[in-house]
RNA sequence: GAUCUGAUAGUUCAGCGGGAGAAUACUUCCUUGACAGGGAAGGGGUCGGGGGUUCGAAUCCCUCUCAGAUCACCA
């Protein structure tokens, strides 16, 4: 073994090994209890970045732990064919050759783009492997398999003859330049600086005019009417005249309608139906006719008139120019609004009039929110998460799953050529070539949402897979995208499986940068997970990002953080090097811890005994940061720092007995330890635990450690806390006088009672490798010489004389510091114990904890008054 | 505007009713046979401010300040 942890070279071929020897595949084993988890399928042509990185690891710790607890674990690997990203990603690439999609025409271009599919997916498998993932290769689906795509038309289908899917005309989130509609939640809405334009419509009949104002002037070419407030003074004896529209000339009528708030601008608002949600009610309320003024790239069309193929924002500059020329437009105010933007392509979101197809919300949401009324709820974790989730229910508005894209699901409905006449089927019509089927493709996120049944083979409700591993036990996945993903997937499952599609859903934050910035491509402060993974290892950045924060809080990435994981697996290299240079050959079979054991010996199982199981307990509880917190405690500190080196004495020795025991002790501890980090860190845990003696084939499906009840030694745990606290004062002493460990020292120890004074007997030899003194002695009862350095803990004093290295009058000073340090504590205590209320209403362990305390540091102050008379002599 | 999250050592963060913790940085010492990317010792915090509940509050409640997030509105 070489003496440096070098990730490379272990991680090397690890994978294919674990994936050649089939150890991540579900074995439908009836004696076992099934476990799932379904990935979070990424984006096909994307990369994957940080956020997965944290997302998968947290699922592998999962799923490896539950497989080593004797679980039929399944976790389903599989990718999004993302519509929008991936088609957007395609046509770039045509660009690049001077092509568009036109050129190629729709399954030409369709055939590219799985081409494309194949390519990508290979890379992300790839780098799943780096990461070390132990995904089920063998049921790894795609959002477009033939399968899924099954469910997707089975749910459109049912949902169509349910009622709950329609098709009609509303204002939907147009994306002009990918040129197609977008749900509520792909619009991102950012305050952008724009203008208020305000404008007078003159009354036709001459009258006079009435003030309006505007952010979107260019949308004035498609007014049907203003609007005012039906109880408002200044206007109401208006309604009913109509005003001329500057520009166009066409005259609309003056409608009353409670919407208008009077309090604002000027409490007359233009109504632009074919532009505006609201004005499109509005209009549905007034009979007003809808005037669509822009085609779908977003520049003007006939009904704009002169302003025809203008782009809109174009448009806006010249129509306010204009409109200012005639003196209409007379007021031009700064105003600092939110406009939509399209999540994928950025570009400002259209309000525009379009046919398209929805999903009815209200009864699907309300069948979810009453789940979590059940026992069988979702559980979210953190629970704070359920609220967020439930609110957003509560308000959901009707889904718009129509894409005018090619990339996707194509809409299972097809019109009549002569009688337009719609059909919604499995399939299409018998007489087919009388039929046009719709050009549109689904929502990406329709067919992610059946992703926990659609894999398992639904819906065929047969298929062995969904009914053995369905309902899946936790779903992981980041605040972000409870909306898009986590709730329709709820009530997707809901309405056709009956059942919740996971118990759990661990909700982990983001990842930000070191300075706490979102990362971004703009930004250009993204990490690449692999470019990590080869500068640290897999093992270092898994640990990392699972115990480097707690459940539903960012994370950020800070390299040193990084870099003391790797600190920490180098060290659990060293450590399991120096018990393999020290283990003589042994193997798995000669491990005996039945010989008599030391203190040490019996302290590390018992630690051992400790961490088996606050790791085990807390990662049931998804609290990753406290586990590893317990490990590394118990690795560095436990293990390497007292173990190891008190293990050294026996190692060192000639009794051959205690060496086979510390070996055994030592092999034992290891191979627990290694198992109990294996989720965590699996590379370095399985080259280590490969090289140990151990029994099986490899560590991925070894056995869960359970704490052995005869390990639990409570005596053994204060013995070697009183050791430690000993040989602590004996190097602190020697710091502060400056008597490094290679002088020897004269060194006194005066016990309490002779029960000690055998503990401390037993343990000669530690004290004598820890402290190094050139004599040791011990006693109930010792003399103290004036030039000596002395230091109190519970249970003994220690002494030493150090003639020539110490000031009389400092160390008084100091022996008065520290007792009003201990007296501040047993007033502190007594206060407590005197405390009426405390001794009624306290549970009596605290009481007994804080009467233990009284005694503890009232016989140590009294310790320190006692050689502070002797020093004052 | 509503809701949520955060404010703890120089820095990044745990802890979330019973004696202020880790990592990192810093200071001093140590070429001891696993590891100098190591070991030993040490300094450093009225746990954002103010109230309250409680025998007891960093931890629970209220309020204020600051930072961030989500949703809604924005003619």
């Amino acid at each position: 073994m070489p003496t440096k942890y070098d990730p490379a070279s272990i991680e090397q071929g690890r994978y294919d090994w674990w994936v050649k020897g089939k150890f991540f595949e579900a074995k439908d084993d009836q004696e076992k209890q099934p476990y799932t988890v379904v990935i979070p399928p990424p984006n096909v042509t994307g990369k994957l970045h940080l956020g997965h990185a944290w997302d998968t690891t947290l699922q592998d710790i999962m799923t490896r732990m539950k497989r080593m607890q004797g679980y039929d674990v399944l976790w389903l690997p599989g990718m999004d064919h993302a519509g929008i990203a991936t088609q957007a990603k395609v046509e770039a690439k045509l660009r690049e050759e001077g092509k568009n999609r036109y050129d190629l025409g729709r399954e030409k271009f369709v055939e590219e783009t799985w081409s494309w599919k194949e390519e990508y997916a290979g890379h992300i498998r790839q780098q799943w492997a780096k990461l070390g993932l132990g995904l089920d290769y063998s049921r790894e689906r795609f959002t477009l398999d033939a399968g899924l795509s099954d469910a997707v038309k089975e749910v459109f289908v049912t949902l169509y003859n349910k009622g709950l899917i329609y098709r009609g005309e509303y204002i939907i989130n147009w994306d002009p330049s990918t040129k197609t509609a977008l749900s509520d939640i792909e619009v991102i809405y950012k305050d952008v600086q724009g203008a208020f334009y305000h404008m007078n419509y003159p009354l036709a009949d001459g009258s006079g005019h009435i003030e309006i104002a505007t952010t979107r002037p260019e949308t004035m070419l498609g007014d049907t009417a203003v609007a005012v407030h039906p109880e408002d003074d200044r206007y109401k004896h208006l309604i009913g005249k109509t005003v001329t529209l500057p520009i166009t000339g066409r005259e609309i009528p003056i409608v009353g309608d409670d919407y208008v708030d009077m309090e604002f601008g000027s409490g007359a608002v233009k109504i632009t139906p074919a532009h505006d949600p609201n004005d499109f009610e509005i209009g549905n309320r007034h009979n007003l006719e809808r005037i669509l003024v822009m085609n779908e790239d977003g520049t003007m069309n006939d009904r704009a008139g002169k302003y025809k193929g203008m782009d809109r924002f174009e448009c806006r500059k010249q129509i306010v120019k204009d409109l200012q020329e005639l003196g209409v437009l007379f007021k031009i105010e700064d105003h600092l609004h939110s406009v939509g933007h399209s999540e994928r392509s950025g570009a400002v979101v259209e309000p525009y009039l379009s046919t398209q197809w929805f999903v009815k919300m209200a009864p699907l949401a309300q069948e979810a929110i009453e789940l979590q009324q059940k026992e069988d709820k979702v559980n979210f974790v953190p629970g704070r998460f359920e609220n967020t989730y439930l609110r957003w229910m509560e308000n959901i508005r009707d889904w718009c799953i129509s894409r005018q894209l090619w990339w996707g699901h194509r809409i299972p409905a097809w019109y009549h050529n002569e009688t337009g006449e719609v059909y919604v089927g499995l399939e299409a019509p018998s007489d087919a070539e009388k039929w046009t089927q719709d050009k549109d493709v689904l929502d990406t996120w329709f067919s992610s949402a059946l992703w926990p049944f659609s894999t398992m083979g639904w819906p065929d409700k047969e298929a062995a897979d969904f009914k053995r591993y369905f309902p899946t036990d936790v779903l992981v996945t980041g605040y972000d995208i409870i909306f898009f993903w986590v709730s329709r997937m709820i009530f997707q499952s809901l309405e056709f499986t009956g059942e919740r599609p996971f118990k759990d859903v661990l909700i982990h934050g983001l990842v930000r940068d070191s300075q706490g910035r979102k990362m971004s491509k703009s930004l250009g402060n993204g990490v690449d997970p692999m470019e990590v993974i080869d500068q640290y290892g897999a093992d270092s950045l898994r640990y990392f990002l699972s115990t480097g924060s707690s459940p539903g809080q960012d994370l950020r990435y800070i390299p040193e953080k990084v870099e003391a994981t790797w600190n920490f697996a180098n060290k659990i290299w060293n450590a399991s090097r120096f018990a393999l240079m020290n283990m003589n050959g042994m193997t798995f079979e000669e491990i005996d811890l039945s010989g008599e054991k030391s203190v040490a010996d019996k302290w590390i199982l018992n630690q051992l005994n400790e961490t088996i199981e606050t790791v085990t307990r807390l990662s049931d509880r998804y609290e990753f940061g406290e586990v590893g917190r317990a490990l590394y405690n118990f690795i560095w500190d436990d293990l390497c720092d007292w173990y190891i080196e008190m293990a050294k004495l026996p190692l060192y020795g000639d009794d051959e007995a205690s060496k086979k025991t510390t070996r055994s002790v030592l092999a034992h501890v290891l191979d627990q330890t290694m198992r109990l980090l294996h989720p965590f860190m699996p590379f370095i845990t399985e080259e280590i635990w490969q090289n140990l003696p151990h029994s099986g084939e490899s560590i991925t499906i070894a056995k869960w450690p359970e704490a052995n009840p005869e390990f639990t030694d409570e005596q053994a745990a204060s013995e070697m806390k009183m050791l430690m606290e000993t040989i602590r004062a004996v190097r602190n002493i020697r710091a502060e006088v400056n008597t490094p460990m290679s002088k020897k020292i004269k060194m006194l120890v005066k016990a309490k009672d002779e029960t000690i004074l055998a503990s401390l007997e037993r343990n000669r030899g530690y004290i004598e490798r820890f402290c190094n003194p050139e004599e040791l002695e011990m006693g109930t009862e010792m003399d103290t010489p004036d030039k000596a350095m002395t230091a109190v803990i519970t249970g003994l004093e220690i002494i030493l004389p150090l003639e020539g290295l110490i000031n009389i009058d400092e160390e008084i000073a100091r022996l008065e510091k520290e007792w009003e340090k201990l007296n501040k504590e047993v007033e502190r205590v007594q206060k407590k114990l005197g405390n009426e209320g405390f001794m009624k209403k306290a549970p009596e362990n605290v009481i007994a904890e804080e009467r233990a305390k009284e005694q503890d540091y009232m016989e140590k102050r009294n310790a320190v008054e006692a050689r502070r008379k002797e020093l004052r002599g």
